[in-house]
Formats: structure tokens, C-alpha cells, sequence
DNA sequence: GACAATTATCGCATGTTTGCGATAGAGTGA
DNA sequence: TCACTCTATCGCAAACATGCGATAATTGTC
């Protein structure tokens, strides 16, 4: 979890989504993905803390080091790929569900 | 679309699904997995369809070419990213909701 | 069959994620 | 303070997805 709360280090997306409502067209597709982003970083970190494990307790589990957890807890971070999502589920006894839903068009504030 | 039906080509994961049944431990992760890819494919072109686009004008509309899409929608291509499935999502005023489900752990057939 | 439109597949360059060690910083407790 | 645990971050190589053109294969129509 890098952003959010006390560290100033880099986006805070929470707080961008909040402050800008409806600023430019652009914009809104942008803070849509940084929330997305922000979701999937969230659930994850949400999932390994109610499983009670470590970083590092993760990573074995998953097959990874305690570096690549880290940098996919990180909200900033929009590299994802399914695979590594599956994986994280599978270590989890989770599975991944994708869906498209139709997009809430954000218009105005 | 390229397992299923009139094609033999390769994987044909849905009747691999239902054939099997209960076999190993580590099998029923192949196969879930090949069943989210079946699904993430499947979903791909049927918002394609629905939109009454062709495979080259989904790819304009997402900024890449008609090959990339269809390899998004091989069933047996397992390599989607986050990142492509929001531009596609995108391109089809839609977003991609990511979800961790509990597992249906698949106990025996 | 010939033709057009659409889709599947190949090959390769380029960009991006992962793998992983090293290390730094924060927090806790003795 | 020291020792320990946990997390963040850097750097680089290897693995992988994308970009994209070329070309086969498919499907539908006349």
C-alpha cells in the first residue's frame, strides 16, 4: 500500500477521485482506471490481511517474492495481468471474476 | 473464436471441462483456468457482436489492429492484461469490474 | 467459381511485467 | 540500543504481451 494515508510519496487517488468531480472528458477515464487500480490493489491487500499472511507468506504461497506483493498492493501500480491475478486467487482459494459492466458515464458533477 | 465447434485445432477446454470430472488436484486449477479464459474471450466477442463491430473496427476504436483482437478472443490465449481488457471495456462505453470469489473448490465430480 | 468481407495465424520488434536479490525504513519488544 | 519482523523500493535479466504487417483460411453472396 504506498499512497493513501500517511505517506506522501506519490498519486493518493482516493483523493483525487473525491476533489476533481467533473472536471475534464479525458480526466474521468483516467480517474476511472486509478480507481480500478486502486480496487484491485485494495482487494488484494484486503484478502492477504484476512487470511492472516505476510507478504513474504503470501509469496510463497503464490510462487513469487515478497518485492512483487508488494508492488501489486501498490495502488500505483497498473501492470496487472489476469495470470497473476488467478495466481494470487488460487493461493487464496479464491478465483477471479471479470465482468464488463456497462460504464457509469459520469457526466456532471 | 478459435477452439470450439467445427474447429480442432487445439485446447476445446469446454469439453475438457465437462469430460472430466474430478481427476487430480492440480488439474482442476488448469481447467478453471481455461474456463475464466473461455469466458474473458467469450465475453470479448460477444460485446463485439453486440456492438455490431468487426474484429477491424473494435481494433480502431481500442488504437491497435484486427490480429491483436483476435487473438483476444482465442479461447486458448491466456495472456490478458488488465490494461487491454479496460481499453477494450473503454472503446465499448463499458468498464471491468474485478472480483475474488470464493472458490467452488470442486470437490469430486 | 469468383469476389469481397471477415477472421485466424505467423513472425518479429518493442514495450511491459515478472523474478528476485539487496537494501532501506518503520514498527515492536526486550 | 539491539534484534526482529514486515513492508517499500531499486535494479537488472528473463519472460511475456502488444504492435503491426503479411498472408492464409473462412464465410457469404452473386
Amino acid at each position: 500500500m504506498r499512497s493513501q494515508k500517511t505517506e506522501k510519496h506519490t498519486s493518493d487517488a482516493l483523493a483525487l477521485v473525491e476533489e476533481m468531480t467533473g472536471k475534464s472528458k479525458e480526466m474521468a477515464d483516467l480517474v476511472e482506471q486509478e480507481q480500478a487500480n486502486l480496487d484491485v490493489a485494495r482487494e488484494i491487500y484486503a484478502l492477504r490481511i484476512k487470511a492472516k499472511l505476510s507478504q513474504a507468506e503470501l509469496a510463497r504461497k503464490v510462487g513469487t517474492t515478497q518485492s512483487v506483493i508488494s508492488r501489486l498492493e501498490d495502488a500505483d501500480y497498473d501492470g496487472h495481468s489476469l495470470a497473476m491475478l488467478r495466481r494470487i486467487a488460487s493461493a487464496l482459494e479464491k478465483r477471479v471474476e471479470i465482468r464488463f459492466v456497462p460504464s457509469p458515464k459520469l457526466t456532471q458533477a
